[in-house]
DNA sequence: TGGTGCATTTCGATA
DNA sequence: TATCGAAGTGCACCA
């Protein structure tokens, strides 16, 4: 990894042309090519980059230019440098991550009772011809209710359940099919659409359900 | 800005948790206080990071916390530290952007001879009871069209086009609606499913719109 | 390899 | 301030 410090302007020309004016910041030349710069503030996001692969020729001691696989330019003007720097990280292990939408699924399959008293589960990731419904289950009476996980839950999540239950609905075997959708945070807009369609809207605890269970699930 | 080479192990805690592995990594940490772990591949975004307002404490040399307004916890533990660097950036004066959605609308509604000979416009972002239809306008014959533009036309951008057409045919001044979805790049579900409902789809060439333009829309 | 959905998304516009 | 939609999204997963 290489991290210039220097006055620089920026142009990018891809997707969407951007421009940088004169400013001090940092530029982050990654092993694999690609490139980052970095203001002293904002998010995680830099101001402007190139995505690998892509290849960085410096035309003269004052002009970067990389270019992407897609043709994609960012041409780098260097007016001062202040530092310039390398270093040999090698390859990074990598993340492991805990408590995605992924766990929230498995943990509910194994406590429907958050649902219902008495309701079984008939599978996780039940397909359809438009895609897998995340869980689909009976109640103790024996009708059939498709659930819709989401970490957060949005307009376009009602939606997609709307579509499952539309086809699911058009099977005499499973027909009736109620809907439920269920998310660690529910938009109000989403919560009203989704009472508006008759589908249960319930709102997941995911540490108490993480308390729950057996410790098998976890990572780490 | 402050930039640190270290090996160091990351712990995250917050919305969901996530671990680091012992490896060699940049710690950058931002005149706002927010830090980023980058390793040296991957794309722009970080291994690990914290948003502003955080609060980093260094509770020993080798031990660092930084805490997140929410209660958001990132630990990183330092075994060597290869190089620690400061730097004062400055405040950064921002990007200028150039190539996006509103860009698109506004140049399809000065062409919109693309969808049709002789249509004319009615109005952009024509208000409805639940949200602005991005182009409304008639064909030559007098017929309306509702047009939802898209950079990336995907099946959410159908569904919201749908609930306007369906909002729309209920005004008998308006009834038949037609719809278009058009976008510069259109997903092939998204296109199965407009035009099972009848929706047209049209891809839009934004260089070629952008090369018709007169130049008043560029923004430098 | 392309399509789809999620994200500690981030970011901007808007009400 | 909350909410909603877009992103040069990135990323994993699955066909």
């Amino acid at each position: 990894m290489r991290l210039v410090i220097a006055r620089c302007s920026v142009d990018y020309t891809g997707r969407l042309s951007a421009h940088l004016p004169l400013a001090t910041r940092l530029i982050m030349v990654k092993a694999d090519g690609s490139v980052l710069i970095h203001s002293d503030g904002g998010s995680y996001k830099p101001l402007n980059w190139m995505s690998p692969p892509c290849r960085l020729t410096e035309s003269s001691a004052a002009e970067w230019i990389v270019t992407g696989k897609s043709g994609e330019t960012l041409a780098i003007h260097l007016q001062d440098v202040i530092s310039d720097s390398s270093v040999d990280l090698g390859v990074d292990p990598g993340l492991v991550k805990d408590g995605v939408e992924a766990h929230l699924q498995e943990l509910l399959a194994a406590q429907l009772h958050i649902l219902g008293e008495g309701w079984r589960l008939v599978r996780r990731e039940y397909p359809t011809a438009i895609g897998p419904v995340d869980i689909m289950c009976r109640t103790a009476a024996g009708a059939s209710v498709a659930v819709e996980i989401k970490r957060r839950g949005e307009i376009d999540g009602v939606e997609q359940l709307t579509r499952y239950l539309e086809l699911l609905n058009r099977d005499p075997l499973l027909a009736p099919v109620q809907g439920i959708f269920a998310a660690q945070e529910i938009r109000p807009q989403a919560r009203v659409l989704a009472e508006d369609r008759g589908i249960r809207c319930v709102t997941l605890d995911y540490e108490s359900m993480r308390g729950t269970d057996d410790g098998t699930l976890r990572l780490f």
